[in-house]
DNA sequence: GTTTAACCGATTGTCGACAATATTAGGGAT
DNA sequence: ATCCCTAATATTGTCGACAATCGGTTAAAC
């Protein structure tokens, strides 16, 4: 809805036309860094970036200045851009905060949830039932982000939902280790099958409960990730 | 301490010389916003910003995307920039964010804080309370705002606390009026006290309940403010 | 062999000019 | 007087060129 702010909800798929419009020089470019293709660290170069994106300087630096902003590069002067790591530390405190504001949120949401929502929502969980059943973790956590989405839009709180898109951006790179957890999927699905219970009776404190029981395993499984990737390093080149 | 995305913490002189470095564009500019100098919805043309900071068209370009993304000006494509206008509506969304992070902060501050900070703290409350005896209640906003900010240093949250300077500078502007309630700052001063001597217990929960009992008083100040402005409108020209 | 100094290629930062677009002003027609 | 169309102006968006800066490399000195 919003236009200028407001984060793409991550696209899945890489429009990297050959003479894309300049413009979304910054949507491109995000893109590409949510979805992995630049390594946390790499090197952005402005001139290689605008043959990349088919824009020209201008935009690809406009666009770097955003992401900057948006915690997603680091831009030092006279020395370019980087992809921004985030450190383990930092990934958890992002968590942390995320944590806090969906339970909120979600106390918002209880409050003015409509009978049509609460159906989307099923319908939402029903197809990550199916992805469950499939065997499609992949599936399974786009779902999974749309379900949280949804919630935001239901709460109607843009400046919450606009904080936990941007942190959301910044923490995907570790989303992405905690799929691989055996057994988290369907505990997952439980737990958001209690969260549309809970704002189906339009109790906040009850849907906050059921957020927060959610979300606890969230962070668990994100320290778990940690632990494991700490005994299992992925040397990064260079 | 960090460079790129830090905010700079609300400057009060008005650096307006005739010929600063470029690149400080951003804060210069940042700082004629936040301090009020320009009304919302008012034009920011790139050519005049570029003659008043004394910086060339494309350091006030970089700046003005910045600003955008950070929420203080709306930038439309091929219509330029305005000061963003923050609704009475978001003033108070802003303010409920606001009091979860410094709920969380705080907590973590309560199980780091060591004895110098402690006497900073305090020495901080003493500057306030000189303030309110020589009736200075501007001085006395500037010292509350160092207050929570050595707070936040304390918790050592990079996440938090960049998200809360964030939401702090889009709603300065309301933060202005509520100074003018009467009585108020007597007991904003008690409020802090009561925040050092629960972090001097080190008790996250006493902290957290020290700091909801203050930042309620500031949420309902801000109602207040905005009711009083409603029956009070200030026509703004054009 | 190590340190220092000067160079070189690569990249960013900035400026000016121009094209694209929006905003305002003016001039009939009703 | 109001409305609509057109011209003029103002402003933004983009490109290319050049200066400033950085990182690394080679060369010289000790």
């Amino acid at each position: 809805m919003k236009a200028s702010t407001g984060a793409p909800p991550t696209r899945t798929t890489p429009p990297e036309g050959p003479a894309e419009r300049t413009s979304d020089a910054y949507a491109l470019l995000r893109n590409e860094i949510v979805s992995g293709r630049f390594h946390p660290n790499e090197r952005l170069v402005e001139a290689d970036l605008a043959r990349l994106l088919g824009a020209g300087r201008s935009a690809v630096r406009a666009a770097l200045v955003r992401l900057d902003q948006e915690g997603l590069v680091v831009l030092e002067p006279n020395r370019g851009a980087r992809v921004r790591l985030v450190s383990d530390r930092e990934a958890l405190e992002i968590e942390e905060v995320r944590v806090i504001l969906e339970q909120m949120i979600i106390r918002h949401a209880a409050q003015r949830v409509t009978a049509a929502d609460l159906r989307d929502l099923g319908r939402s969980v029903g197809q990550m039932q199916e992805r469950l059943r499939e065997g499609n973790p992949l599936g399974y956590s786009e779902l999974n982000a749309e379900f949280h989405q949804r919630i935001w839009s239901i709460a109607d709180h843009g400046t919450a939902s606009r904080l936990l898109a941007n942190l959301k951006s910044q923490s995907i790179r570790f989303q992405f280790r905690t799929i691989l957890r055996p057994g988290r999927t369907e505990r997952s699905l439980h737990e958001h099958e209690a969260i549309v219970e809970a704002l189906a009776s339009r109790d906040p404190d009850a849907a906050e409960a059921a957020m927060r029981q959610h979300l606890s395993q969230v962070v668990q499984t994100l320290q778990w990730a940690i632990d494991v990737q700490r005994h299992q390093p992925i040397w990064l080149p260079r």
